[in-house]
DNA sequence: AAGGGTTCTGAACATGCGGTCCAATATACA
DNA sequence: TGTATATTGGACCGCATGTTCAGAACCCTT
């Protein structure tokens, strides 16, 4: 009964979610994204409430796929988990569907006035920091790291590392310096596997 | 002659900053700014023109305060020139003026369409940069780093981990986590000074 | 003391925003 | 085909925003 839906609920997220990428929440009018969507600012209430409301499902659509996308991460051989892990930071050919771009908004402009971006922004780095944490131990487990080396803190470095990739990225930073600096990043925690010791406890 | 300022314009700048950190460009209204200023909304207008220029001129301030600082850091004898970069990737206790803040907001919100904003913040960025390769070149000079390795490279590396932790303290992270993070990105880059070669390359 | 020049004040304005509503339309079922 | 139900797209409203302006306040010079 009743007339169906012409639209595709996900590709209207997605359509969303690119426009919030690039100007930001507040920048971000209805009928920005009424264009954007191809649906009229009535549908969009209609379908998902207000901009706060759509604003959050936008953001979690983004942080289910970017789970999945760390649990899929998690899939293969333990001796080409650190190349996952370049793999992942590297910056893609095609540009940017990068997970930091829309969480760096929700962080930045809503997370200090909306609790449930907050706690859904942090739940998926928490993700992230766990995915991390059991890739470093996968490579371990093949010999590429020390296995005395903290899994936990070397994990949370690359997701550090990742964000900041991202953010340089988008201050204008080119790729080719990012993907060494993601070279430089994976080698060292390789490296960390040989020598066991900072400087510093030396 | 004439009237003189009852306000000292660095001042402003600062409060200015503040506001725009917490709730963005576009979320923070002339009227909040009026308020954090202390200036009437005509004084502010009339001392720095439009909404635009005084941010670019918060900007300006700031990544001036941020050239000046990165200069400064360069200011030590080279054996503790690692460790003044673990004091700079370390959160600071007081809490946050950090260098990211502004410079994401700036970067996140307003650089696509502010070319004036895009340029002076990735300058600033490469201040960083060139700030960064030489405090590695001083801990290579010291024997805690590997003369061999690629300081710019390895100071890439740096900023990077310095915008990540930023932007995952934004997020919520903890502080401890990210101080363990920044000692373990230093450590590693010292680590790159006994080992050299990466599990890659091997 | 008077005048000129500059700055402050606060109210007013035009614009664009987020949000709402509704008549017309399209679909599914009986 | 007819009826019920949802969607649609545009018109509409109240409000907050960025911006401006005229007049008052103030300092310096003469």
């Amino acid at each position: 009964m009743g007339r169906p839906r012409k639209f595709d609920e996900h590709e209207v997220l997605v359509a969303a979610r690119r426009v919030f990428n690039e100007t930001g929440f507040h920048g971000t009018s209805v009928d920005d994204l009424s264009r954007a969507t191809g649906l009229s600012k009535g549908s969009l209430y209609g379908a998902f409430g207000d901009k706060d409301a759509l604003f959050q499902r936008v953001l979690e659509d983004y942080c289910a796929g970017a789970d999945a996308d760390a649990a899929a991460r998690l899939d293969g051989p333990d001796d080409e988990a650190l190349d996952r892990l370049r793999a992942w930071l590297r910056m893609p050919e095609g540009d940017i569907d990068r997970l930091g771009c829309l969480l760096a908004k929700a962080t930045a402009e809503l997370a200090w006035e909306n609790e449930a971006v907050a706690t859904r922004s942090l739940a998926t780095f928490e993700t992230l920091f766990d995915s991390c944490r059991q890739l470093v131990e996968q490579a371990q487990r093949a010999g590429h790291v020390d296995p005395a080396a903290d899994a936990e803190v070397l994990g949370g470095l690359i997701v550090t590392t990742h964000r900041g990739i991202e953010a340089l990225a988008k201050a204008g930073v080119d790729t080719k310096t990012l993907n060494r600096i993601a070279d430089a990043a994976i080698d060292n925690i390789a490296l960390a596997a040989r020598a066991g010791r900072s400087v510093r406890s030396a």
